[in-house]
DNA sequence: GTTCTTGCAAAATATTTGCAAGACG
DNA sequence: CGTCTTGCAAATATTTTGCAAGAAC
C-alpha cells in the first residue's frame, strides 16, 4: 500500500503524495513532470513538483535524465539512505517514453583517479517493441 | 584548422560556426547552450542554437544528457553519417562541469528482444578530480 | 495554535522561432 | 538576384517560488 510505504520512509502520506506515488508504482516506468501532471490531473503541477523534491529527499524517488528532461522513478529496492537503483533505461525517440531495463544492471566502469561517483545515469536510445512492431512484447 | 572540418562535414563555414566549433573543440568537454554563450559572448543564444542544429544534424556534435540539460560535443572519431562516439561521460555536482572520459568506453548491453537502439547515453555523477583536491589530475 | 501542505498565480529559466537586415555566392 | 545566415525580440516551454488559505497534529 502507498500510504505505508510513504510513512515508512519518513514521509507524511497526504493526499497528493499518495497520488504522486501511485502514478510511479502504477506506470511502472520513469515519469516527467508533465507526464505526472497529465496522468493525474487534479493535482497542480506545483504540487506534484514538491512531492517529488520531498521524494527525492526522503530517497523514495530517484531522477533519470534523458533526451526529454527530467524523469522521476520510484526505487524500492533500497533502504531510505541511498540510491542504488541501478538498471539501464531506454528511450524511444518515436513515442518518447522511457521504460526501465530492470533486469539489466549498469555495467560498472573503472573511473580514472581522482573522480567519485555518486550514481550512474545510463540510457539507450531508440525504438522501444511497441513502437516496433512487437506487440506481444 | 575548424574551417575545414566544417566544409568537410558539408557545412559552410562561417564566422560564427567556427566560433562555435573553435570553442568546442578547445574546451576539450561538452558544453551546454549557456556555457557556449558565456564563452563566445560575441555571438547571440540564437545564433548558437542554429549552429548546433545544423551541427547535429551533420553529426559534427552529439548531445549529452546530463542532470543540467543537454551539453554538446564535438565528435570526430567517425565519418559524417553515423554518431558512433561512445565513451563515458562525468557530471561533477559540484562544480556542475561535465568531462569526457574518452578512455572509458560504454559497455555494451544485451537488449531484450524488440528494443532496438541507436544511441547511448551513460553519465557518472559525483565529484571530479579538480572539486576532490586532485588538482594534479 | 503551530507547523505542514496545497493551489493559484507569477517569477525565473531555458529553449526555440519570426522576421527583417545583411552576407555570400 | 536568390539563398543562406545573423541578431534582436519575442513566443514557448518548463521549472521553481511566494503567499495566503486550509488541513493535520
Amino acid at each position: 500500500m502507498i500510504a505505508r510505504l510513504l510513512e515508512e520512509r519518513g514521509i507524511r502520506a497526504t493526499a497528493n503524495r499518495i497520488l504522486v506515488a501511485g502514478a510511479l508504482a502504477r506506470s511502472g516506468r520513469p515519469l516527467s513532470l508533465m507526464e505526472l501532471e497529465d496522468m493525474i490531473g487534479s493535482v497542480d503541477k506545483s504540487g506534484i513538483f514538491r512531492c517529488l523534491s520531498v521524494f527525492k529527499e526522503k530517497h523514495l524517488v530517484h531522477a533519470i535524465d534523458d533526451s526529454e528532461g527530467t524523469r522521476y522513478e520510484l526505487c524500492l529496492s533500497h533502504g531510505p539512505d541511498s540510491d542504488d537503483d541501478t538498471h539501464v533505461h531506454f528511450y524511444c525517440e518515436r513515442c518518447h517514453r522511457t521504460f526501465c531495463l530492470e533486469n539489466l544492471h549498469i555495467p560498472p566502469v573503472t573511473l580514472p583517479k581522482g573522480y567519485d561517483a555518486r550514481t550512474a545515469n545510463y540510457v539507450l536510445k531508440g525504438v522501444c517493441p511497441y513502437c516496433n512492431g512487437y506487440s506481444n512484447a
